[in-house]
DNA sequence: TCGTGATGTTATCACCTGTAACAATGTTAC
DNA sequence: GTAACATTGTTACAGGTGATAACATCACGA
């Protein structure tokens, strides 16, 4: 579905190009991996000639961080689907959607946390998009925090711990170095578990004990 | 120190080429990135043509498998300097070394760890390589399970955990997504212990409480 | 000594990112 | 309406890369 609002005519203008590159090179990634985008190819598929590329993305880095931006915008959108009622149930289904997504997409996934693809700092938009799909996870802890149902740690602590357990979890799993989610259908649900259980608060000490 | 047994004469024959391109390769990665790693650039600083190396590594990626090879060997021999005579000691030690090693060498570790730019299953030698790493921070888990310092859960899950926990630390980290160990020096030591307490046994429950 | 295999060489291909110079198209001011 | 300008295309080209083919040289064992 062409967002070009005169499709049938053949123009010297192509009409769309930013957002049918960005959505080609979108899918190509996802299918083949971020070393398969060239633009040449992009805007072969286009009908396009390759610098016309150029006109809409500085570099090919610049368009692979287009990419990684909303890759993470769609991370952020799919851990606010994630129940809040309950913060003890909020805190294992966020880790459980940030583990799925990376498997859902894992060459994704792969580009927004590559850090030598993507180094942090170059691309100011690309920061901001982490940092915000990252509050979520916070935001979570943080709720679960107040209503004392984890220990009085400090935020930051637990949530590096928490991100990091998921992120690794996710990056293993994907690259082949831990059993996949098919393979292994409790695996993710287990490891935030025995996280969450090292950051109870004392009253709390047992999961299965206690009921929402 | 060139291992060429007749370094003045200048021979057409170089007679150590395998490995001081390994070297050069190495140096190069660590300083610049695998992405630096130019089979062109390469052989113009041995004083050698690019064809020539191809006599010697099937292509670029197989010269970066090697690399990747030795550095699992690397974090493999730092891993196991990790005094083992405290299981509980050694279980929060492994992890501290394991994140440091990612810290001292953040080009070299993504390089073992990008999925993308070198796949598993596609070099048998690179696998292994992992998997024997990756066999001490298990051996170290099963020994502090054997003592019953940490909970009877499958050695499986407890692995996946702690591995994904100092794995996605040591990434997130090196990436700048988290503060490194200058900037906030206790990090590692607090996620690594709150993983820990959420696995102890119920007679260990506070870490604090147990003294070597 | 001689030839054979290992290890170099040069020449070349196909592909890539990125830039320069130019052409067609929209747009805005007069 | 039309002239001037900005935008977005185009072709031509520079420089770099991985990889292969065909040829040259050397070391070493029969």
């Amino acid at each position: 579905m062409p967002r070009n609002p005169t499709p049938l005519k053949a123009t010297y203008h192509h009409g769309d190009l930013p957002h049918q590159a960005h959505q080609l090179a979108l899918e190509t990634l996802r299918e083949h991996g971020d070393a398969a985008i060239s633009l040449r190819a992009l805007a072969k598929q286009l009908g396009v000639s390759a610098p016309a590329l150029y006109r809409h993305f500085i570099d090919r880095e610049s368009l692979l961080a287009e990419l990684a931006i909303s890759g993470f915008e769609s991370l952020r959108e799919r851990l606010q689907t994630v129940d809040q009622s309950s913060p003890r149930l909020a805190l294992v289904d966020i880790g459980l959607v940030y583990v799925s997504f990376a498997q859902d997409e894992p060459n994704l996934y792969r580009l927004m946390f590559g850090g030598r693809v993507l180094p942090r700092g170059v691309h100011p938009r690309l920061d901001v998009a982490g940092k915000i799909a990252f509050q979520v996870l916070e935001d979570t802890i943080a709720r679960a925090q107040q209503v004392g149902y984890v220990k009085p740690i400090p935020l930051s602590l637990m949530t590096a711990a928490a991100w990091s357990l998921v992120h690794g979890l996710a990056q293993l799993t994907i690259d082949g170095h831990l059993p996949s989610a098919k393979a292994e259908p409790h695996l993710a649900e287990g490891v935030v578990t025995l996280l969450l259980e090292g950051s109870l608060a004392n009253n709390e000490q047992q999961l299965k004990d206690t009921s929402p």
